[in-house]
DNA sequence: AAAGAACATGTT
DNA sequence: ACATGTTCTTTG
């Protein structure tokens, strides 16, 4: 076979079997799919249509036909509207596309993140299902300098972020969001023609149909010519069914050959989809591996998980959970169900899907941000065959549609990247994750070296017995809101998680001896460089040595800022209040100033801006700076740099990676990326440069994140048959986490962070909601935040704490004005929550506010 | 997102 | 008084 026919009515078929209404309610609630709208609108339903709630619809909307989701039948229409202005529903566009519980999960994800249903949806839909067209702006041929002489503040200020975008290109209405008076100044470019206003075609994403050719046997095969025989015979060996641009490959034949077997009647040609998957790169098949006692154990345990049971998998790095996650899942396949593994980035482990391609084969699917549209489009609708499958995805494939579930696993639980800052929901997978489990009753593991404190303390409840109960009520809204579709409160859940341990690596290799450097000392004895003298001294041997090694640097880029030796200026982003990173090209190439929040580049000058002195210093070192410096003092070594300034395009991370395990360099020297489950035997060495731009954020969980990122970077070395070794350079080697990364102590250091929280009611102990304001008006958002502070203050309960407001730590980024509120909720208190609808009233339409709950990012 | 109402400003 | 520009509201 191939292809899979998913168009038209068979995939529902296939899935559910046909619904028959059997209601006599004439009103359906749908929610319409149009920015700006999330209210819920009251259609008629013709007598000839059949809607289920969860169907895609296609209703009119004020001019134009628009995708809508049907919600509920109601009894009756809205009291206060006059039934001669309900208007009827056209067609429906797609059936059963929310399988009940799937329609369940989404409801709890708007409810709890506070975010409008649709915002949900759009989040769990691949991109090009809800797809509309969009006015957008772009410059017209080249800007000669000073023809903005005459233009008001307005144009020019839209002139020049057009002009600093690579596409020339931006949408009308994020202009309206970046400048004031956007509306005249747009018009007046117009006029001037130097910008043409166009309208972005809506990008539906379709199925791609190909012609396929299916051999229609007959036994009799007398009327042939031997090159028609001869492409028989080679459609027979191919099993009787190809693409038809496959068979004229194969046979070198023309179609015209092929549309007279198709009138002789010995062959089918007909339009199919084809699917547009990534293609792993094949993998030879390897069978399951000799497990360890731990390992066993572990798979046993997965294996009998009932319900939807919780386990955490607390394995110290290169202790084999990845087996043990291959061998948990098999079963599940071979009981015709799924499996879901979430990984916190996939680009950056092309290792783990050859893992899983070369023990389950075509079985595997990857699904995450980074595929084209047309390929998420095309795996998602695969998915809702119901084919038992491995999917293996990043946080948005939480939602990936698989109709029999057997297991979902999070692998680095830990991982921040499971949460998602911006667009609203601001969920985290994690959550989402043990709602799903519960919803499809199939059981969650989560995996980690280093288990976030949230995950910890639910198996401690376990344990002490604490967490008896089932389950939690989040605090409810009081006032309810009009429509209470799907505003039943959420919960919470603290059902208790079992806890499986491997506590020693595979092959009982141990873990490396972690090395603290203090670089005070250092500077103390004379040496002034980035790099301490047992850093340089084990650098200097590698090569001889044959093996390899990975410098760890917080940073991307060369230097975090550029600053004039005179007078002490400081060279900024003009859009946000942030410093500009000096990035160094190459060799002759203009060198550039980034803003790492913006993308705002400019050429560095020659001069300071400021007083014309020519000495600018560098300060602060990132990948490129560090870079250089091996260059200088280690000619002979050969070095890949891995930050997300060389991983840039699609392949990137797996060609450097493959570059480095084939020995062509002898240095990795990356950031943050390096540590995310990246296994690479030969590497023997890993040097932190400075581990003090970790340690000292400003942020309640620096501690955890910095040991988080220590500990799994100090994991990379020693996988292989040679023994590892760290060395941890810092400032201030008394440090807890740093003692607690030298020491390898996980549940120490976490039990010490864990009594720091409780003290200040911090998560996991209590709970927050932080509330982000912007604006391009500063005053605008300052009056706002005080307003929201002043409203909370009138409505605080007990267990409430309101930290702010605030101006956020950055103040300024892409020329708004950003301020935030923190609310900390103690814990087990089921505190009244505001009426957010009340809240967002007391935002006027220039300041945006977005509610994130739970957040990890409070910066 | 797009159309239309409502409100603001400028021109004859 | 009228034309034109700008923001706000509605869409079932």
């Amino acid at each position: 076979m191939v292809g899979v026919n998913l168009t038209g009515r068979s995939v529902v078929a296939e899935l559910q079997g046909y619904y028959q209404s059997q209601t006599n309610q004439r009103w359906l609630e749908v929610l319409v799919d149009c920015p700006g709208t999330q209210e819920i609108y009251t259609y008629k339903l013709p007598a000839q249509l059949t809607v289920q709630p969860g169907d895609i619809l296609s209703v009119p909307f004020g001019a134009n036909q628009v995708g809508a989701i049907a919600l509920r039948f109601v009894e009756q229409p809205p009291v206060d509207l006059s039934p001669d202005k309900i208007r009827a529903v056209e067609d429906v566009v797609s059936r059963g596309f929310f399988p009940p519980a799937y329609w369940e999960l989404l409801n709890r994800v708007a409810a709890y993140y506070y975010t409008p249903l649709i915002a949900a949806i759009r989040v769990a839909l691949p991109p090009g299902l809800l797809g509309r067209s969009q006015r957008r702006i772009k410059l017209i041929g080249e800007i000669k300098p000073g023809v903005d002489a005459f233009c008001t503040p307005a144009a020019k200020e839209i002139l020049a972020l057009l002009q600093a975008q690579p596409n020339k290109d931006y949408s009308f209405v994020y202009l309206q969001r970046q400048v004031r008076n956007a509306y005249r100044g747009v018009r007046e470019l117009l006029r001037l023609s130097l910008v043409e206003s166009y309208l972005e075609p809506p990008r539906l994403t379709r199925p791609k149909l190909q012609k396929a050719v299916t051999l229609v046997s007959t036994g009799l095969e007398r009327d042939l010519t031997s090159r028609q025989q001869e492409i028989l015979d080679v459609l027979r060996r191919q099993g009787g069914d190809i693409w038809l641009s496959e068979l004229l490959r194969l046979c070198n034949a023309s179609p015209s050959t092929l549309k007279t077997l198709e009138q002789k009647g010995y062959v089918v040609i007909e339009e199919r989809e084809m699917l547009r998957q990534e293609q792993g790169v094949l993998q030879a098949a390897d069978a399951p591996k000799t497990l360890t006692a731990a390992q066993l154990q572990a798979v046993e345990a997965i294996t009998q998980l009932e319900g939807c049971d919780r386990v955490l998998l607390h394995g110290v790095t290169g202790s084999g959970k990845t087996e043990v996650y291959l061998q948990a899942i098999a079963p599940i396949l071979s009981q015709g169900k799924s499996a879901l593994v979430l990984v916190p980035e996939i680009g950056l482990t092309p290792q783990l899907t050859d893992r899983f391609r070369a023990r389950f084969g075509s079985k595997v699917c990857v699904y995450h941000s980074a595929l084209s549209d047309g390929e998420r489009y095309d795996t998602w609708r695969q998915m809702l065959l119901g084919e038992p499958q491995v999917v293996i995805g990043t946080r948005s494939a939480i939602f990936a549609p698989l109709p029999r579930l057997g297991l979902i696993i999070l692998d680095e639980e830990h991982d921040s990247s499971f949460k998602q800052d911006s667009p609203i929901p601001t969920y985290h997978a994690r959550t989402v994750a043990q709602w799903r489990a519960e919803l499809e009753n199939c059981p969650l593991v989560l995996g980690s070296a280093t288990p976030s404190l949230e995950s910890w303390i639910s198996v401690r409840k376990r344990e002490s017995g604490v967490g008896s109960r089932e389950s939690e009520e989040l605090p409810t809204t009081v006032n309810h809101q009009p429509s209470t579709i799907n505003r039943q409160p959420s919960t919470i859940n603290h059902q208790p998680t079992h806890y499986l341990s491997l506590p020693e690596r595979i092959q009982s290799r141990p873990l490396p001896p972690v090395e603290v450097v203090d670089m005070r000392q250092e500077i103390q004895e004379g040496n002034r460089s980035i790099f301490s003298r047992s850093l340089s001294e084990a650098l200097q041997q590698l090569q001889a040595r044959g093996q390899q090694g990975i410098l760890f640097i917080h940073r991307r880029g060369h230097s975090t800022f550029v600053s004039c030796r005179s007078c002490g200026y400081v060279l900024e982003c003009p859009a946000c209040d942030v410093s500009l990173s000096y990035h160094h090209v190459e060799e002759g190439a203009p060198q550039l100033l980034r803003c790492h929040y913006c993308n705002y580049s400019q050429s560095h000058p020659r001069n300071c801006p400021e007083c014309g002195s020519p000495y600018l210093k560098f300060f602060g070192s990132g990948t490129q700076r560090v870079a250089q410096e091996i260059t200088r003092l280690f000619p002979q070594l050969r070095f890949i740099r891995f930050d997300s300034d060389t991983t840039r395009t699609k392949g990137a991370h797996r060609t450097l990676l493959t570059q480095f395990a084939n020995r062509e360099a002898d240095l990795l020297i990356g950031t943050q990326m390096l540590t995310k489950g990246l296994d690479l035997p030969q590497v023997t060495l890993i040097g932190v440069v400075a581990a003090d731009g970790l340690l000292h954020l400003p942020d309640y969980r620096a501690a955890e994140r910095a040991f988080q990122t220590l500990t799994q970077v100090a994991g990379r070395a020693g996988r292989g048959d040679d023994p590892g070794r760290v060395i941890l350079q810092t400032y201030t080697p008394d440090h807890p986490v740093i003692q607690a990364v030298q020491q390898h102590e996980y549940e120490r250091f976490v039990e010490a962070e864990l009594q720091q929280r409780v003290a200040l009611n911090y998560p996991p102990h209590g709970r927050l909601i932080l509330l982000r304001l912007s604006s391009v008006e500063a005053s605008a958002v300052e009056n706002t935040a005080q307003a929201i502070a002043s409203y909370f203050n009138n409505y605080i309960t007990p267990g409430w704490e309101i930290l702010g407001p605030a101006p956020a730590n950055i103040l300024r980024v892409a020329n708004r004005y950003r301020w935030q509120i923190l609310l900390k909720i103690a814990p087990d208190l089921q505190p009244v929550l505001p009426d957010w609808q009340q809240v967002r009233s007391l935002c006027p339409h220039n300041v945006s506010l977005t509610i994130d709950v739970d957040p990890l990012n409070l910066m």
